[in-house]
DNA sequence: CTGAAAGCGCTTACAG
DNA sequence: CTGAAAGCGCTTACAG
């Protein structure tokens, strides 16, 4: 039965037509020092010339290794994952891995579901930027000794390998921007509790507003998904105030996409009555029509960054656990301006 | 050397822990009727309670089939992309199967190397939506008799399963929509000419503008790929007209909102002066702000057919090909509006 | 430097 | 209904 309709020649088909053994073909494919160059060069030859491709199914068998790299994420739909995914294929490539992406879709059980996909499939290792990781995801992992690094969202309860976003600091440049245009009363739209992303940047915040106001207001905060209506609705929820905040961080641009679409529902001017900062600068923002003020994420790095850890702990998993941060830069455009007065917030409110 | 470090048991391990033969362990845990109730129900409970899973590694070499799919994609970056990979995915992960998704980012050279891989692989089947394929990819799944389906850009030479969009009648209907504004002077920005999509609607403008207008302007035709820069270089060159076009259809809104950039710098009012229609409805095109007038795409409908198709192609070989089309509907925003007054187009136009 | 043998973890005829 | 044996395609000690 064996290499029926032209199937793909084996080893074994090279060893015949090389008249060697197949260990030899092996070694010699392999560059081991062990065979003979002239051996080596005729068996590369006619193992060329027959299509002769190593069946890394039998090969991953026998050793183990499979030379994929998995990178799970929670939504490949938002362009912010696709450019962290770019980095981290780029710095893998290049070294001979292959990267599975895998979408998780925010759904629990389809990670975990991927996850152990994975460990049965013997990646070499595993990339997560997903919102949805939790524990018994990660600790299967670690049973199963498969390298792993987090991206972006952090684990508190495990110590892993981790590439991030440098949060507090850059929150509070962000905050001290608007403070320099007269700004006081700001609100926050946070992301997911779940994300530890979202949870510094709602700290700093509050650290900010502490220190600066004396008190940080719950009033001001929101959160909600990294998503269009879900920013749609944490605006119509935090505008409704009075007197309302004169300006918004909010912590992911789509997010900021949704505040921008209430404020204009609600005949807000921006960036008159209401100064918006976004995070993270997708493509969208710099469209004249939107022209977001926003924190730019370095995506590529994050994902580049992801992928220098990952390979550093393939090399050594007994290595120490190391952090790599990435440091967003403000980009300032037309949705941020000097606070209005504060008799016209007053008016602009009352007038609801 | 077996099982050392808690490794994961194997299918001798379980044979061994229910005192039955390896073979009895496999037709049980495959739920063959030739293994009798209570053996299987005591099988199962102790591969449950080792934690025993199948390797994949070892039962595709054994059979060939590795229950995955892979999906190859042009640029994960553009929405467009996840939309439809979450809509094959869906499809596929309720039939069990993983998907496996990998980006070439354009690159002929990356889309061949992963297109190996995944042979080498022995996936069950493959899906490509890549605008970098090119015959000899499409040949080596053939040859190596992988199940495939084209994805929203077909091959011309050679015959596949593929999902696509009705292109010509949704051109035409949207270019009925803009004469019926009184506009005549209609320009188009299309895609990639290695696009068949593109070629399509190339071909379905200058049609419509045949019958028409007596002739189709290629003047008035410009074309790059699908993204903002591209459109907006386009922008630049079909507006620097006189008399300029009045309508411009773009082939995707990536790239019209790039004709919106151009068209605000160059201080030339939406719709007033110029009506814009786009392609795809991607999430920015609802933003208030830019309200793009596009036709909507069923993505997710686009990737569950392709699904479908593979799926039918993996169960018969031999089957006749198939194509399966969707067709996009219209939506209105305010990117378009009546055509200016002939004048006031000449007079616009003289202007710059 | 080369080759024979064992084995990775499965599945599938086949014999009992 | 169950078990012993062969083999998927490789790699790696080991003997020569």
């Amino acid at each position: 039965m064996r290499n029926n309709n032209r199937a793909r020649p084996t080893l074994r088909d090279v060893a015949k037509a090389c008249g060697v053994a197949p260990s030899t073909v092996s070694n010699a494919l392999a560059d081991k020092a062990v065979v003979k160059p002239e051996t080596k060069a005729l068996i590369r030859k006619i193992a060329h010339e027959l299509g002769y491709r190593v069946s890394p199914l039998a090969s991953g068998l026998r050793t183990g290794k499979t030379r994929s790299i998995a990178m799970i994420v929670s939504d490949i739909t938002n362009p912010f994952h696709g450019e962290v995914v770019r980095g981290a294929e780029d710095a893998l490539i290049e070294r001979d891995y292959h990267l599975y992406i895998a979408n998780t879709d925010g759904s629990r059980g389809r990670q975990s579901q991927y996850i152990q996909h994975f460990i049965d499939r013997q990646v070499d290792g595993v990339i997560l930027m997903s919102y949805a990781s939790n524990d018994e995801d990660i600790q299967a992992l670690v049973r199963a000794h498969v390298p792993t690094v987090l991206l972006v969202r952090r684990q508190d309860t495990v110590e892993q390998d981790f590439s991030g976003i440098e949060n507090e600091h850059s929150v509070h440049s962000v905050l001290e921007f608007l403070t320099s245009l007269g700004h006081q009363r700001i609100g926050f739209i946070g992301g997911p509790a779940s994300s530890s992303g979202a949870r510094e940047r709602l700290n700093a915040y509050r650290s900010f507003m502490q220190k600066h106001a004396g008190h940080a207001d719950p009033a001001l905060e929101e959160s909600g998904e990294y998503s269009i209506d879900s920013g749609h609705q944490s605006t119509y929820r935090l505008l409704r105030q009075n007197p309302r905040p004169t300006a918004v961080l909010v912590s992911e641009d789509m997010t900021a996409y949704g505040v921008l679409m209430a404020a204009s529902e609600m005949g807000i001017k921006v960036p008159e009555e209401l100064s918006i900062v976004g995070w993270d600068d997708l493509f969208a923002s710099r469209l004249p029509q939107i022209n977001l003020t926003t924190m730019r994420v370095p995506k590529r790095q994050l994902g580049a960054n992801a992928a220098k850890l990952l390979l550093q702990r393939m090399a050594n998993p007994s290595a120490d656990v190391e952090t790599l941060l990435v440091r967003p830069a403000l980009v300032v455009r037309s949705t941020t301006g000097r606070a209005p007065q504060e008799e016209q917030a007053v008016n602009a409110a009352s007038q609801e």
